[in-house]
DNA sequence: TTCCATGCTTA
DNA sequence: GTAAGCATGGAAC
C-alpha cells in the first residue's frame, strides 16, 4: 500500500519563488516593464456593488457620488498602493447590444434598469479613472467579461498573473492557476475554492453549469427545473455538457431526463451565451497597462470637484499643487482607448504547460546511469519534489518500493518544452504472490506482504539508497514533499535524513487553515484543476486490494510521478504566498521545525501492559454478556443493544416511556442526558444501557483497539500525529487516537493504567494549567483576571466572587462550578442555550449569568465582538503568534451556520494560541533536555500535556527541564503555569 | 463494499 | 457553546 496524499488550501505565481517571466508579447515601445500581476477591474460590475454597498452620498452639487467614491477609495488603498500591482486597467461595456443577441435575442431583455441615483454615476467612474491615469478599455460587440477574459488569457500566457477585481459569479468561469478573483467589497480573494463553494464544480465546469441551471437576470434560459445544485450533480457525474445530454437517456428520474431531452438545444445556446470568448480583438496591449503617476493636474481639481476632501489632501501632499489649471474632465495622460477599430490579435495557441499531466512524459529510470544523471539535474535545480512509495500505509512498519522525483523549471530543456519533469524510480517491485515460484497461498491473508519475486528492469534498492542519500541530505537542496513527515520517517529507516525540507500539506495548512482540506487530491484538483490518480485506480480496492508492490510498474509509473509532478505544482504556488500572506513566521519557526519531533515521538511509542489490557478485555465482555441478558429480560425480548435505533423502539413505542425526543432524521434519539432522565425516574432499563454502553465503549474503542495496534517489533503502542487536522492548529492523533484515552471514570482509568514506563523509568506528566483562560485574560487585556493569574488565585473562584459578590473563604462549591462553567463557556463562544444545559439550568437563568458576567468583565464582551468584527472583515482570525484561522461561513446568510462560525471565531485565536504554545515548547524540548545530558524522551502531545517516559534517576532534572522549557516557551501578560506528575503508569503519573 | 448517523471519549 | 477520532448499526450501492 502506498502512503495517503495526506491532508489540504490556494494559488497565484509560478516558478521557485523567483520573478516570474516577462510577458510575451513585447511593448510597442519596447520601454514598459514586463507584467508580472496584471489586476482587471470590472467597472461597471464594481459601480453596482460599491452602490448597495455604501450609504447615500452626494458631491457638493448635489449629484450622487457613492458608488465613485467607493470606487476610488478602493482603486487607492487597494490597487495603486500595493506595490505588487505592476499593470491595471479598468473594463468597461461599451454598449447594449453584443454578439450574444444575435445568438438569443432575449439575452439580457428583462434586465431591470439602474437605480436612478446610480444612473449619473456610470460617466464619472471614467471621468475617475482617468483622473488616477488608470486605462480605460472597451469594445463594442462584445461584453466586459469578454475582454477581461482575453486579458486574462493574455496575461497567464506570458507567465503573468491576474487579479480579477470582481465578485460576478460570470467570471468565475476564469479562475485558474495564476487567475483569481478578487471582491472588491469584502477584499477577499476568490480561488477555486470559492468557485467550488458556488457552483459546486471546478472553474472549467462553470459554464456547464450554467448553461443548465440558467440565470433570471441575464435571460440565459438553461433547463427548466434544473437549478446550480443539480446541474453540478450533473456535470461532475458525466463530465460535460455535452456528454450529459448524449447519455441524458441513463438518467433514473423521469422529470429530470426528459427536462434534458427536451431542452439539450436550449442548453446548448444557453452555454454559448454563458461562455466567455477569451479571442477577442483587444484594443491595446496589456503592457501599456502599466501603473503610472497621476497627473496632478488632471487628478487634483477632480478629486476637489467631488469632495474626496481625504483624498486631495493626501494627493496635494504626495504630487504636488497642480502647475496648471485643467478642466476637470480632460483626458490623462494616456486616453481612453477607442472602441472602434480594434487591432487585431488572434489568440495565440495554448501552450503546452496548459495541458498538463500527460502521464506519457513521465520518465521511468531502470539504470543507475539514468538516475545519476536526475540526481545531477536536481542538485543543480536546487529544489527537488519527492514522494516514496511503500507496500504499507504504515510508514514505522513498511518497505520501500518506489520514490518518485519532479523538476520544474530547470535547464534541461527537452521535455516538449513543459519546463517541467517527472520520473518514478521503481525499486521493489514484485510478481504478484506466489506466481514466479508457483507456490500457492495458503496462509489465508490475502496474500499482503508476501514475497513474490523481484521484478526485472529496477535497481538494486541498495544502490539507489546510496546515490540517493546525498541528494536528500544536500544542505544546499530542498525537497519538497506532500506530508513529508512520512517520507522523512521511511527514509529514516533506511539511514538517511532528509533535510532541508518544505512541506506542501503544511503550506497550505498555514496559508489556508478552515477554508478547506489540504490532502494533494483536494489540492491538485483545486489549484490544478487536476484529479488524480486515484490508489484504488492502480492497486484496486477493497479485499482486491493489493500493496503498491505488487503494482505493475507501468501504472506505479503514473501514479506515483505525478505524485512528485503534482507535489511541485503546488509547490510553486505556495510558497510566495507565505511572504505575502505574513505566514512565514508560522510556518518556519512553530509548523516545519516540529516534523522532526513529531517524527521521533512517534517512532518512539508507548509501551503498554498487553496482558492487562487483554485481562482487561475479557472482564469487560463477560460483563457485557450479563448485562446483555438483563437487558433481554426487561425489554420482554431479545434486541441488539448496540442499536440505538432498536433500543429507541422498545423505549418509546412498546415501553411507550415518556420523555422520548427524536433525532433530525425522525428515530428516537437514545444518548445518555435522555438515558438519565429515564434513569431519574426509576426505570431500570436505561441504567443498564448506560452500563453496557460504557463498557462496550472501552472495550471496542480501547483495550481491543490498542492490543491490535501493538507493533510486532518494538511491543509499544506508535500513533500518528496529523499537523493539519484541526484547523485551529491543534493537532490530530490517529491509528491509534492518543488524545482521547478515558480518565474521568474509574473504569476508564484502568485503561489508562494500562500505559506503562519502560523498566527502570517513569511516566512524567507536564500540562499547561488553565491555558486558554490566561490567554483570554491576555488577549482581552482583563486587569482583575491577569493579577488573578499572577497571586496564583483559583480563578474560577475569583470569578464567582466577582460575579456574585461572595468571598472566596468559605465560598458554596456551586457557585464556584457555575463560574467555571460560565469560563469555560466564554472560552467556546457562549450562549445561553449552551450554558443552560452544561449547568442543567433554563435559558433564563443562563442569560441571567452571561449578563452578569459581562457586567463585571465588559472587555470580554468588548474582545468578543472586536473578533467577530475581525473576521467578518478578513474572513479569518489570528492567534497572538500569527497563525490565521480561515472561517467560511462567518458571513453566511443563514443564521444558525453565521453562530456557530462566529463562536468559533472566539475559540480559535484562545485554541490555536495554546496548541502554538505547546508546539514552541516541543521544539526546544529535545535540545533542552540533551544538553541537561538527559535521556529522557517526549512520547505523547494531548493539547495541554505532554508526557514523557524517564529513567529513574533523572526524574527531578527532567520535571525542571520541562517545566522550564514549557512556562518560556511564550511570554504573555500572565505566567504560564506547568503542573507535573510522576507515576508508573499515565494515571497515576496525570 | 461504502457511506452516513449516532453516540462517546479527550482537551 | 470550541476542537478532534473512532466504533457500531444499518441503509445505500
Amino acid at each position: 500500500m502506498a502512503k495517503s496524499k495526506a491532508p489540504a488550501a490556494k494559488a497565484a505565481a509560478k516558478d521557485n519563488g523567483a520573478a516570474p517571466k516577462a510577458a510575451a508579447q513585447p511593448a510597442p515601445n519596447g520601454d514598459n516593464k514586463p507584467i508580472r500581476n496584471l489586476y482587471l477591474v470590472d467597472g461597471s460590475g464594481y459601480l453596482f456593488r460599491a452602490y448597495h454597498a455604501l450609504p447615500p452620498m452626494n458631491r457638493p452639487d448635489g449629484v450622487p457620488i457613492n458608488a465613485v467614491f467607493g470606487f476610488c477609495r478602493m482603486l487607492v488603498a487597494d490597487l495603486l498602493d500595493k506595490p505588487e500591482v505592476d499593470h491595471i486597467a479598468m473594463i468597461l461595456d461599451a454598449g447594449e447590444v453584443t454578439f450574444r443577441n444575435e445568438i438569443y435575442d432575449k439575452y439580457k431583455a428583462n434586465r431591470p434598469p439602474p437605480p436612478e441615483d446610480l444612473i449619473p454615476q456610470f460617466p464619472l467612474i471614467r471621468e475617475a479613472a482617468r483622473a488616477f491615469n488608470v486605462t480605460v478599455c472597451e469594445l463594442k460587440g462584445y461584453e466586459a467579461d469578454d475582454l477581461i477574459a482575453t486579458y486574462a488569457r493574455m496575461a497567464v500566457e506570458a507567465g503573468a498573473t491576474c487579479t480579477i477585481v470582481s465578485s460576478d459569479k460570470d467570471l468565475m468561469q476564469l479562475v485558474r492557476p495564476g487567475v483569481e478573483l478578487m471582491d472588491p467589497i469584502k477584499k477577499t480573494k476568490l480561488g477555486p475554492e470559492a468557485v467550488m463553494e458556488k457552483f459546486g464544480v471546478t472553474p472549467d465546469k462553470v459554464v456547464d453549469v450554467q448553461a443548465l441551471a440558467g440565470d433570471s437576470t441575464d435571460n440565459v434560459p438553461g433547463v427548466p427545473g434544473i437549478g446550480v445544485k443539480t446541474a453540478a450533480q450533473l456535470i461532475n457525474e458525466y463530465g460535460d455538457l455535452e456528454t450529459l445530454l448524449s447519455r441524458a437517456g441513463e438518467i433514473k428520474q423521469p422529470k429530470r431526463r426528459e427536462a434534458l431531452q427536451q431542452n439539450a438545444e436550449l442548453a446548448r445556446i444557453s452555454r454559448k451565451l454563458v461562455t466567455l470568448r477569451d479571442d477577442v480583438p483587444t484594443p491595446a496591449d496589456p503592457d501599456s497597462f502599466d501603473k503610472r503617476k497621476p497627473d496632478p493636474n488632471v487628478l487634483l481639481p477632480w478629486l476637489e470637484q467631488q469632495g474626496f476632501k481625504s483624498l486631495l489632501a493626501r494627493y496635494t501632499g504626495e504630487l504636488g499643487e497642480a502647475t496648471a489649471p485643467v478642466a476637470p474632465a480632460a483626458p490623462a495622460a494616456k486616453p481612453t482607448l477607442p472602441a472602434s477599430e480594434p487591432k487585431a490579435t488572434p489568440a495565440a495557441p495554448r501552450p503546452k504547460s496548459n495541458q498538463p499531466f500527460t502521464a506519457a512524459d513521465y520518465e521511468l529510470i531502470t539504470d543507475e546511469k539514468a538516475l545519476d544523471e536526475w540526481i545531477a539535474e536536481a542538485t543543480k535545480a536546487g529544489t527537488v519534489a519527492f514522494d516514496c512509495e511503500t507496500d504499507a500505509l504504515d510508514a514505522q512498519n513498511s518497505g520501500l518500493v518506489g520514490v518518485s522525483l519532479a523538476l520544474l523549471d530547470g535547464p534541461w530543456g527537452n521535455v516538449n518544452s513543459t519546463k517541467r519533469r517527472a520520473a518514478y524510480v521503481p525499486l521493489g517491485h514484485r510478481t504478484p504472490a506466489g506466481e514466479a515460484q508457483g507456490a500457492l497461498d495458503l496462509t489465508g491473508d490475502g496474500g499482503a506482504k508476501d514475497a513474490g519475486s523481484l521484478l526485472p528492469g529496477q535497481i538494486p534498492l541498495k544502490n539507489a539508497i546510496a546515490k540517493l542519500k546525498p541528494l536528500l541530505e544536500d544542505p544546499t537542496v530542498l525537497k519538497v514533499g506532500q506530508n513529508i513527515k512520512y517520507d522523512m520517517c521511511v527514509f529514516r529507516q533506511l539511514g538517511i535524513e532528509v533535510s532541508p525540507v518544505d512541506d506542501t500539506m503544511l503550506l497550505s495548512f498555514v496559508l489556508d487553515a478552515g477554508k478547506h482540506n489540504h490532502g494533494m487530491d483536494d489540492l491538485a484538483k483545486l489549484y490544478l484543476g487536476h484529479d488524480t490518480i486515484k490508489f484504488s485506480d492502480v492497486a484496486g480496492s477493497g479485499a482486491k486490494q493489493v500493496s503498491f508492490d505488487k503494482v505493475p510498474i507501468d501504472k506505479a509509473r503514473d501514479y506515483a510521478a505525478e505524485d512528485a509532478d503534482v507535489t511541485m505544482q503546488l509547490w510553486a504556488q505556495f510558497k510566495p504566498r507565505l511572504a505575502h500572506e505574513h505566514m512565514v513566521g508560522v510556518y518556519e519557526t512553530i509548523e516545519r521545525p516540529l516534523i522532526p519531533v513529531l517524527l521521533s515521538m512517534e517512532q518512539a511509542g508507548i509501551k503498554v501492559d498487553a496482558p492487562q489490557l487483554r485481562k482487561l478485555s475479557s472482564e469487560f465482555e463477560k460483563r457485557m454478556l450479563e448485562l446483555e441478558q438483563e437487558l433481554h429480560k426487561l425489554a420482554g425480548r431479545p434486541f441488539n443493544v448496540g442499536s440505538p435505533k432498536q433500543l429507541g423502539e422498545i423505549l418509546f413505542d412498546e415501553q411507550k416511556l415518556p420523555g422520548g425526543r427524536r433525532n433530525k432524521n425522525g428515530s428516537w434519539a437514545t444518548d445518555v442526558s435522555i438515558l438519565e432522565d429515564l434513569a431519574a425516574q426509576g426505570h431500570a432499563l436505561p441504567v443498564k444501557i448506560m452500563e453496557h454502553r460504557q463498557i462496550a465503549k472501552l472495550k471496542g474503542t480501547y483495550t481491543d483497539a490498542l492490543v491490535r495496534e501493538l507493533d510486532a517489533k518494538t511491543g509499544r503502542v506508535h500513533t500518528s500525529y496529523q499537523m493539519t487536522g484541526a484547523a485551529t492548529g491543534r493537532l490530530a492523533s490517529t491509528d491509534p487516537n492518543l488524545q482521547n484515552i478515558p480518565v474521568r471514570t474509574e473504569e476508564g482509568r484502568k485503561i489508562r493504567q494500562a500505559f506503562i514506563a519502560e523498566a527502570g523509568h517513569k511516566l512524567l506528566s507536564a500540562d499547561y494549567s488553565q491555558i486558554e483562560l490566561r490567554l483570554l485574560a491576555h488577549v482581552a487585556d482583563i486587569a482583575s483576571l491577569k493579577e488573578a493569574f499572577a497571586r496564583g488565585d483559583d480563578i474560577h473562584a475569583i470569578t464567582a466572587s466577582e460575579m456574585f459578590g461572595v468571598p472566596v473563604k468559605g465560598m458554596d462549591p456551586l457557585v464556584r462550578r457555575r463560574a467555571k462553567a460560565i469560563n469555560f463557556g466564554i472560552i467556546y463562544g457562549i450562549s445561553a442555550f449552551g450554558l443552560a444545559n452544561q449547568l442543567g439550568i433554563g435559558q433564563p437563568e443562563a442569560r441571567d449569568y452571561i449578563a452578569k458576567y459581562f457586567q463585571r468583565y465588559p472587555g470580554i464582551r468588548d474582545y468578543m465582538e472586536r473578533t467577530k468584527d475581525y473576521a467578518r472583515k478578513n474572513g479569518f482570525v489570528k492567534t497572538p503568534f500569527g497563525r490565521k484561522i480561515h472561517l467560511k461561513y462567518i458571513n453566511e446568510k443563514a443564521q444558525g451556520m453565521r453562530a456557530f462560525a462566529e463562536r468559533a471565531a472566539i475559540n480559535a485565536p484562545l485554541q490555536g494560541g495554546a496548541a502554538d504554545i505547546i508546539k514552541k515548547a516541543m521544539i526546544k524540548l529535545p535540545a533542552a533536555l540533551t544538553s541537561a545530558k538527559l535521556k529522557g524522551r517526549m512520547l505523547l502531545q494531548v493539547h495541554d500535556e505532554l508526557l514523557f517516559e524517564v529513567p529513574d534517576k533523572e526524574i527531578d532534572k527532567t520535571k525542571e527541564v520541562a517545566r522550564k522549557v514549557m512556562e518560556g516557551a511564550a511570554t504573555l501578560s500572565v505566567p504560564l503555569v506547568v503542573e507535573t506528575g510522576v507515576g508508573d503508569n499515565w494515571a497515576a503519573a496525570h
